[in-house]
DNA sequence: TGTACATCAGTGAACGCGCGTTCACTGATGTAC
DNA sequence: TGTACATCAGTGAACGCGCGTTCACTGATGTAC
């Protein structure tokens, strides 16, 4: 077989792309080969750069999808954006434990942000642009509790659960890797998602 | 030059571990190679053998000696361990642009815990078991305010203070990275680091 | 303390390997008439 | 609509390179007497 349609080469860029956010984000960018890329695509690794013209392309690309698609994922569980309604569902979906053994599937910040720093500079700023919707779209179901902008608010809570997966992850003990996970749970629903002020003191 | 002493060769050693924990969270594990390393040690990278039975090995000393001299330097700047005492200090520096922009000599966690995930059993392991004493000697400076286990408190601060440097770190925009930190100051520093319980509405 | 031998820290060339990337080629798709 | 030619998506072998690791070697250090 030789060549494919104009419509087809679409697809196949798309199906790249996919692949590669994925690829990425279970094995790191550095961890991703263009011809292992490329095999789990069905395709020889030699055609990629019909596609793009090097690696760095792809990742600049693979990173505005994989933050995208995060919050889409975010957003969509949170249900309507009623604000503040469904914080607690991506908080608790967030930090819990199928999220944290799907790194593949889950938010691109845990599994790739610290990467970034290496990246080249359009990595690097695309990336950013990317994150900065995250932050407002995330801001968005924030309720306005102490005065603090909502995007201040954001900014806390997406590294702190960020923060909280990644350590999860790391840890080889099991019984860490919950505590860190439910501890985090439970404080950041209290502190985001819980009834504005109560007179009475939480409990778990 | 062909041999040196015994104890010459032990500096060696601490010398080669001592730039790897440097070099690993300036620029990844993957993104430090052994001859690289030697030569930052001036000697030739043949002789890391002599040292080490293999790169995994060095990794393995590296974390572990890395997550020590953190939570050292940590407990340093907190002064004595007054509990409660030097916390806000100890938040108020690892928030700091200082901080961010100091990977190789800073917090291992937010450098390299997402490479973790990715490294051989051992590694994980001792990495986990540096991890457990951060945890405890983090918990040990925190007051006890809301009846939650000083660990699990621990566990909440760690990694949301990691998360926000890890996000401060990846953007190419000074001000949000700025803007990162300086959020995630204010709500770790009143959340675990303020006034037990005041009436008045906090101000920057 | 002095001598004779064994050890081994450090040297530097070499290895096999997988990486990112290139390139001559194939033949179906796209286009001009 | 049919024919003739140009384009170009995908193929697969090949490249230069740096990686982790090996190894024969050197000569100062360590040890036995």
């Amino acid at each position: 077989v030789a060549r494919t349609s104009r419509k087809e080469k679409e697809q196949t860029h798309r199906r790249i792309v996919e692949k590669a956010t994925q690829a990425f984000r279970a094995s790191g960018v550095a961890g991703t080969s263009i011809p292992a890329l490329m095999e789990e695509v069905n395709l020889t690794h030699g055609t990629f750069y019909a596609h793009f013209a090097n690696k760095d392309a792809l990742v600049a690309e693979a990173y505005v999808r994989g933050l995208g698609e995060t919050v889409d994922n975010l957003l969509h569980l949170a249900g309507e954006p009623a604000p503040g309604g469904g914080l607690e569902a991506v908080i608790a979906h967030y930090l819990s434990a199928q999220h944290r053994d799907n790194p593949a599937g889950g938010c691109l910040l845990p599994a790739l942000a610290g990467e970034v720093r290496r990246e080249s500079p359009p990595v690097r700023h695309a990336f950013t642009n990317g994150l900065n919707d995250y932050f407002e779209r995330l801001g968005q179901l924030i309720p306005e509790r102490n005065g603090d902008a909502d995007k201040d608010q954001a900014l806390v809570l997406a590294s702190g659960m960020a923060g909280a997966v990644l350590l999860a992850r790391a840890v080889d003990d099991p019984e860490l890797s919950d505590s860190i996970l439910r501890a985090c749970r439970a404080f950041y629903t209290a502190a985001f998602a819980g009834p504005p002020a109560t007179s009475d003191h939480e409990n778990d």
